[in-house]
DNA sequence: CTCTTTTTTTCGAGCCTCGAAAAAAATAAT
DNA sequence: ATTATTTTTTTCGAGGCTCGAAAAAAAGAG
């Protein structure tokens, strides 16, 4: 931050910059270009003149809307996919799934696969996840070399993006993925917290909606966040933060998986649902692994009676609504997205989590607030790998700091 | 953000920085600069020559440690204390304060009222804030022009840092004070939370401990807040934000000065210390204006002995110790100041919030966590101020966008 | 009084972006 | 069919900026 512009941060930064605005746009023109950054058309006619001399972009006669114009038609230029190729590793509870990535976002190859992550050694953890990555490399001997690889992983990851810390998704801590998958590769590895992706996958997917600053909240077995503030993924210090599940609900309340009491998570998790909607003692852990179809079950009951499922409905929302509530009394409202099986059952926990939104500080600008459902979160998690891979592509491999790229130049 | 850089960015960011490292150092080298900027010697010779000849530096020969090293001697340079003027306004409880500081931060002059904020007419209130700034302009005429006003207010403010959108001093809500005091005075106005000029002022006054990731908590009448993340200041998307006083600690609990329920500030402010310790009802409003003076009271006797008092305070610092573990779960233990008058009974409410913090995720890492306090608020909120002030004058004024500094030059 | 050391300035080279003008590539008009 | 018009893209020179190398400056050491 103390530190000033040298004259070769210029090149380098514009150059980041017109890679991000193709990405974004598609097929832009260079007068397009020109226009999102504000850079005179001189300059992004040398810079992509180089982009494409280094294979990094291409031209595509072809413009999506020639629209029988007069003047000289524009040419669209867009992202070259066989610039480069990454990798991205989702793994969480019971499931493991990888892919191959082209430079243009597009999927080149997947394999997807159900293991008991909750009863694998560490050891049998690893080598599954690198035994993914190694099929999916083998398999495409022509898509070398790989230049990234992002692993997202339902927990907490350490700030430096290299370790998964904690996880409820196997007994094991402190997993350095990064260092193994590396020493196994040669390639560079990221290791990230799922919410967190999936924050960068609704970007990516609806930039209007979610913008400058929005909240994704996971509701699955426990209770996931991921946020993005002034335009930044926001992350803890030291670990990749945002434990909105963990959060204290009630002070001595309910148990919670994690072992401390009275978390959000001990009254919307899944299996706090299932355990109020038992009338389970609160104070005791559930025995039983709750799936995603004993929660539509209960919601089924919910929906057609009143009764405790009904009620076990009320609190989660009710605990969801007091732990936004508080967010919002930090960060001001924003707009919500609901992922994950949880949301199908939003219906019955809106109303109580308004209710309780209401009776915050947040509930202040309650007008400011919107929410949005998607009951499927794995796409949304594998696209904000690809994202963030693809990213670290532009930035620091094609718009590096010292010498021009040295990306392979691909036809 | 997807805005490219410009050639002329250039320069202006690094004479900001060269002026931002002279502020920081104090009385550094032409060789120290280039050292904390990165930039060549060639560089830093030609921006200083630059800042001197517009009267924003001077050179002061004297360098504070000649240390009769072989070689020539360093010429020391310094921030022209005569550069530029900026105000200070600080608004808080029955009480309103205002000071002239010259560039270099020093302060010219100064006065401090009481007035009965909370019964003031929103008249009286703009009123004897228009006054107090006049008369210090009025009073120092060789000051022209000044430059900038920054005021900080106890309460929320809105995101463009320009009006007071609610704050307890005052019954009255949405003061638009920078366009009272632009209008009034023509120079620019910026309105701040005072938490957040505490966050700022700490930073300033002690960079080693408060760097890039600090919480500072103000324990007076009500609790506020203000966190530095990632070296920035911590806001709200469309207001001051940070309003952890008003994070709901038990749902539906005590009645808190908002009007809503259970918030921190209900069970830790200055009023609901008093409530508990006098064995009042939890869901009344205090009737009584409780004054520090109180407290200091309500400390002593819980020191004595064990009892309602002591009790006040050990909830007061559970309610605290609870809201912290939650913001922690957030973005991972960060060190924190204790700042205002609670700090004096920081020994009545540390173990109780210890206690508290080891119940939530934030305890996790309770190694990472230290308390240091601060009695006394008001020199803080000051020289955030100033310093708030400075910056922009440094960035906005001293380095302009577009054409040369048009700085008066001063001798 | 000369040599050594350290700081600061000077000067030319190399980039980068920009504006203006030219070139390119199409449609519209004659 | 040819010329005029319009729009996009490239070319080219100007102006700025930072950098490295060398020179100048300003001291103490010998």
């Amino acid at each position: 931050m103390t530190v000033g512009i040298r004259h070769d941060d210029l090149r380098r930064r514009n150059r980041a910059m017109v890679i991000s605005a193709v990405r974004r746009a598609g097929q832009p023109s260079r007068t397009d270009i020109a226009a999102t950054t504000a850079l005179s058309p001189s300059t992004i006619s040398a810079i992509t003149a180089d982009l494409i001399s280094e294979g990094i972009l291409v031209e595509s006669r072809a413009g999506d809307a020639p629209a029988a114009r007069r003047g000289r038609p524009q040419v669209a230029v867009r992202l070259n996919a066989n610039a480069a190729t990454i990798l991205t590793v989702v793994l969480s509870m019971n499931q493991l799934s990888a892919a191959l990535i082209d430079y243009a976002g597009e999927t080149i190859a997947e394999e997807r696969r159900k293991l008991p992550t909750l009863e694998l050694s560490r050891e049998a953890l690893v080598d599954e996840t690198v035994g993914i990555v190694r099929r999916l490399i083998v398999a495409a001997p022509d898509r070398q070399p790989i230049m990234r690889i992002v692993l997202a992983v339902q927990g907490i990851t350490d700030s430096n993006e290299r370790k998964l810390l904690w996880s409820p998704i196997t007994p094991h801590a402190d997993i350095d993925f990064s260092a193994i998958l590396e020493k196994e590769f040669g390639i560079p590895v990221t290791v990230e917290n799922d919410c967190n992706m999936i924050a960068v996958g609704l970007r990516w997917r609806n930039p209007e909606r979610y913008a400058r600053d929005f909240i994704a909240v996971l509701l699955s077995h426990g209770i996931g966040m991921g946020m993005v503030l002034r335009g930044e993924l926001f992350t803890g210090t030291q670990s990749s933060g945002g434990e909105f599940g963990h959060m204290i609900h009630r002070p001595d309340g309910a148990l919670c998986r994690c072992g401390r009491r009275g978390c959000i998570e001990a009254y919307a998790g899944n299996y706090a649902i299932w355990r109020n909607a038992k009338g389970l003692p609160e104070t005791e852990a559930v025995a039983r692994d709750v799936t995603d179809e004993d929660i539509r079950a209960l919601a089924d009951v919910a929906r057609s009676r009143p009764g405790p499922e009904r009620e076990a409905f009320r609190i989660a929302g009710e605990a969801i609504g007091f732990g936004l509530g508080n967010l919002f009394a930090l960060i001001d409202p924003a707009p919500v997205a609901i992922v994950g099986h949880g949301a199908n059952a939003f219906d019955l926990i809106e109303k109580p989590m308004l209710d309780a939104i209401a009776r915050t500080a947040g509930g202040v600008h309650s007008g400011a607030i919107s929410f949005d459902t998607e009951p499927d979160e794995m796409p949304l998690i594998r696209e904000g790998c690809a994202m963030r891979a693809l990213t670290f592509i532009d930035q620091e491999v094609f718009s590096p700091a010292q010498t021009a790229a040295p990306g392979r130049i691909v036809a």
